[in-house]
DNA sequence: GCGAGATTCTTCAACTATGAAATATTGCGT
DNA sequence: ACGCAATATTTCATAGTTGAAGAATCTCGC
C-alpha cells in the first residue's frame, strides 16, 4: 500500500484532523488509521515475501487462490466477483498468470462469450508452496496475540463488519 | 481497493486456505482476511466519497492533510516519509496538486536541490470541507460500536501492532 | 427467424504505487 | 580548490485498480 518498512508501524497521518468537533469522532479516526496502519503493515509483509521468494504478487495469489478451490475453473465475471475486484482488472491479471503458465483459458462450452480460467498442475503447486508460507507469514505476525485475544479481536471486527454495513449498504441498497 | 459494493462486506477469499495444518495458524489466516475485509470497505467508501464531493482522491487527501498541519510547508521527502509513500509517487501526487491550484512548489532557501511544498489558501479551504466530511463518513461507519467496544477494539489494535513490530521488525532492523 | 436488450469480455484513460537509474546539488576531506 | 560521497528530486518500467466504452455473443419475445 505504501511506505518504507523502516519507519514501519509509525501512524499514518496521525491527528491529521486536530480540531475535531467532538471526541466520539475524533476516536473513530483515531481508531480508523490504527485499524489502516495495521492492515498496511501486513499487508506490506505480505506482498514482500511474495515478491522476494515467489516472484509473484498479492492479486496473483489470490487469483490462484480463488481458482485453486475450484475444481472445474471459473470465468472472467466469476473470478471478478469472487475477489471482488472489477472485470478489466481480471483481464490483465490473468493475461500474466497465462504467460507464466500458471493458468489456462478456455471458451466455455456453448457460450462463446465466456472464458473459463482454470489453474495448470504447475499453478497449483507453486500456489501450494506460496500457501504455506502466507500461513506462517499471517501466524507469525498474529502470534503476539493469545487465543482469547484473536478470538476477541475476530468477534469485534464481526461487530465493526456490522456497523458498517448499516452505515454504508444500510437502506439505499439493491 | 477492490469490488463492487453490491457484495459489500462479503468476505474475499474466505476459506481459501482449506487445509491448514493446526487450527491456530487458520484462525490466524480468518482474523487477518477479516481486518483486510473491514479496512477495505471503508476505504473504498471514503474513496468513493472524495471521488463524489470533491473530485479528488484518497492519496491527495493525505498529502493535502500533511501539508495543512504543517505551517512552514514540506519538502518532498519529508512529505514521503509522513505519508509513508515512496518519493517517485509523491512527485506525481504533488503535480497534479499544483495543478489544481491546492498546493505550490518553491525551492528551498540555501539548497537548491531540496523543494518546498506548501498549501495554498484554496487548498487549505477545500482541504477543511474534506475533512468534515471525512470524519463524519468515519464516525458513522462505527457508529454501532459503543464507546467500551471502540476502546477495546483500540486496545487489541494496539497489542497487535506490537505483536507486528516484533515478528516483522523484531531482530534484524536498522 | 429477427431484432432488442442483456451478458461477457477486452480496451482504454486516469490514478496510485514501487524501486532502480539518472540528474542536480551540497558538503566534506585533503 | 578538487573531487567524491551523500542527499534530493525526477524519470521510467512494471503493476494493480477503476469505470466507461466498445465488440462479440446469447436469449427471448414475437
Amino acid at each position: 500500500m505504501s511506505g518504507q518498512g523502516a519507519a514501519l508501524l509509525r501512524e499514518k497521518h496521525d491527528g491529521v484532523l486536530g480540531d475535531a468537533n467532538d471526541a466520539m469522532q475524533r476516536d473513530a479516526v483515531r481508531l480508523w488509521l490504527r485499524l489502516l496502519s495495521c492492515t498496511m503493515v501486513i499487508e506490506k509483509h505480505i506482498k514482500r515475501g511474495l515478491a522476494d521468494q515467489f516472484q509473484t504478487t498479492l492479486p496473483r495469489f489470490d487469483v490462484l487462490a480463488a481458482l485453486d478451490r475450484s475444481d472445474s475453473g471459473l470465468s472472467m465475471s466469476a473470478l471478478g466477483r469472487a475477489l471482488l475486484v472489477s472485470n478489466g482488472n481480471i483481464t490483465g491479471l490473468v493475461q500474466t498468470l497465462v504467460r507464466d503458465g500458471d493458468v489456462t483459458m478456455a471458451s466455455a462450452p456453448g457460450d462463446r462469450r465466456t472464458a473459463i480460467v482454470s489453474i495448470t498442475e504447475d499453478g497449483r503447486a507453486r500456489f501450494k508452496a506460496m500457501a504455506t508460507a502466507h500461513h506462517d507469514w499471517v501466524a507469525e505476525m498474529f502470534s503476539g496475540l493469545s487465543d482469547a485475544e484473536r478470538t476477541q479481536l475476530m468477534g469485534q471486527l464481526d461487530k465493526l463488519k456490522t456497523s458498517i454495513a448499516t452505515a454504508v449498504g444500510g437502506d439505499g441498497e439493491a
